[in-house]
RNA sequence: GGAGAGGUGGCUGAGUGGUCGAAAGCGACGGUUUGCUAAACCGUUGAAGGUGUAAGCCUUCCGCAGGUUCGAAUCCUGUCUUCUCCGCCA
């Protein structure tokens, strides 16, 4: 969430963030409703203070008769108040909905855009997109004739959108797992398995909202929990209603855990075999940091970004997000994505936000600084480190070879045990 | 899953209806004393929001949400959570 009172502050930056975000919210009504809290507030705070008075002068009662008079009024103000509580109550509930529609503020430098058609091309990887001699599969065929994934079993079991990683598509997932948290381990990321439930209210925080007809998320029946759909989302939540003292800032970390998605609305876009299923592991890591340093941090993540597809020796390339494809509370986001021969096209697999302290504010994560009174709102970044579903996707289009099987990548070879994957 | 006991300020920990945002100790910060350090002594020391040029003032907060009451850290209900014991289990 933003700050309201920026909000009522800057109203007109607001506003047209909303448009460039292609986001439509009701600023003015906002700015209104702002107004009468604040009227409803005063006049509240007068009477809690006659309530105030007459609960510490009626001690001091001289008869009963007194005595009685003051709770008659005492009791009056209270009814009072509850009203006026009341009230004030219904507008707060209508002023939440719109200020959690609004997104966060754009960095200046993200280009406007409706959508990813405006994304911006910033980089690109160090392997290049070279032509294959051969025509090259796509991942569901070749995971069918090396027998690496069983979509049909999958949709038995759970449902389409579901399927079993099969043999050495099992290992390869391991090994793009042990290799990822290897590399974060050694560049001071604290490695985490997270849980795969939250609360509504952590879900809430991160940005994620649990109900509704879009919704991503699965919730859990008669209880408070959802599955995740990243780990963003416990890891966000960790600091929750948190302070952490400025000299253990940035805290970097590193999670595992399974996502669920549950695409709704997603039907009939390019979906084909593992680019969008209901439940995948990632890997992903999250940052806590001083405002002043989330700039950097972001650069930092989409390096970590770049280096993992940089030793995988797979051609992508990074892209700045729009305006209108950005999520609610990301402040700025790059997109990394990878070559995929068997459509011929880049396709999403990595991504990296700064939230600044869009989500810290409805979190309540803070960091105080040593000597000075008060405390401050953190800033928390994500970013994919890799997501197995799309990561796998990638490998095996990329690694395929003219006789059909696939080679391992380098990097993953001390994690697997196996340098081909061919059937006879 | 069952039984019991707790959750109070940075920490320990008092407080069972009335000036309690909360004793005391520790810690932290400032000062006095002092070759230096330490000790001792004195003082200050929670957060969020609102309002004001400022000093300040106001509201809210004793896990969280409700309720009773003129008045709640204190009583009631729900909920989350920690610990101990039992059961079950990987």
């Amino acid at each position: 969430m933003l700050d309201r009172k920026f909000i009522i502050e800057n109203l007109a930056a607001v506003q047209q963030n909303c448009v460039n975000r292609g986001v439509h919210v009701d600023v003015e009504r906002f700015a209104a409703l702002e107004s009468q809290r604040k009227e409803k507030q005063q006049l509240a705070e007068e009477l809690n203070r006659r309530a105030n008075e007459v609960s510490k002068t009626i001690g001091q009662a001289k008869t009963p008769e007194a005595r009685e008079a003051l709770k008659e009024e005492g009791k009056n103000v209270r009814e009072q108040v509850a009203a006026l509580k009341n009230e004030a109550d219904g507008i707060e509930a209508e002023l939440d909905v719109i200020h959690r529609a609004i997104p966060n503020m754009t960095h200046p430098d993200a280009p406007i855009g409706a959508d990813d058609l405006a994304n911006l091309e910033i980089a690109r990887g160090r392997t290049p997109v070279t032509e294959m001699e051969f025509k090259p599969l796509d991942h569901v065929e070749l995971a069918q004739k090396l027998d690496l994934i069983d979509f049909e079993a999958g949709a038995r079991v759970a449902g389409a959108g579901f399927y079993f990683l099969k043999n050495e598509a099992v290992m390869l997932e391991l090994a793009l797992e042990m290799y990822a948290m290897r590399l974060l381990r050694s560049e001071g990321f604290v490695l985490t398995t997270t849980p795969d439930l939250a609360r509504n209210d952590i879900l809430a925080g991160t940005g994620f909202n649990p109900r509704g007809n879009e919704t991503q998320i699965y919730s859990i029946e008669n209880t408070d929990l959802s599955l995740v759909a990243t780990a963003e989302i416990p890891l966000g939540g960790m600091l929750a209603g948190q302070t952490v003292d400025e000299d253990v800032l940035p805290l970097k970390f590193c999670g595992l855990s399974h996502c669920f998605r549950t695409e709704a609305g997603a039907a009939g876009r390019a979906s084909r075999g593992l680019y969008r299923v209901h439940q995948f592991s990632k890997v992903e890591m999250f940052a806590f940091t001083r405002p002043e340093d989330s700039e950097a941090m972001l650069m930092h993540l989409r390096a970590m970004e770049q280096r993992i597809f940089d030793d995988l020796k797979i051609p992508y390339r990074v892209v700045d997000t729009a305006t209108g494809d950005l999520g609610g509370p990301a402040y700025r986001k790059f997109d990394l994505e990878a070559w995929m021969p068997g459509r011929g096209d880049f396709g999403e697999v990595t991504s990296t936000s700064n939230c600044t302290d869009y989500q810290a504010r409805r979190l309540n994560a803070r960091y105080k600084i040593k000597g000075e009174k008060g405390t401050h709102l953190l800033h928390t970044l994500n970013g994919t480190a890799i997501a197995i579903s799309r990561g796998i996707l990638a490998v095996m289009e990329n690694y395929q070879q003219p006789d059909g099987s696939i080679r391992v990548p380098d990097v993953l070879l001390p994690y697997t045990g196996f340098d081909v994957i061919k059937r006879d």
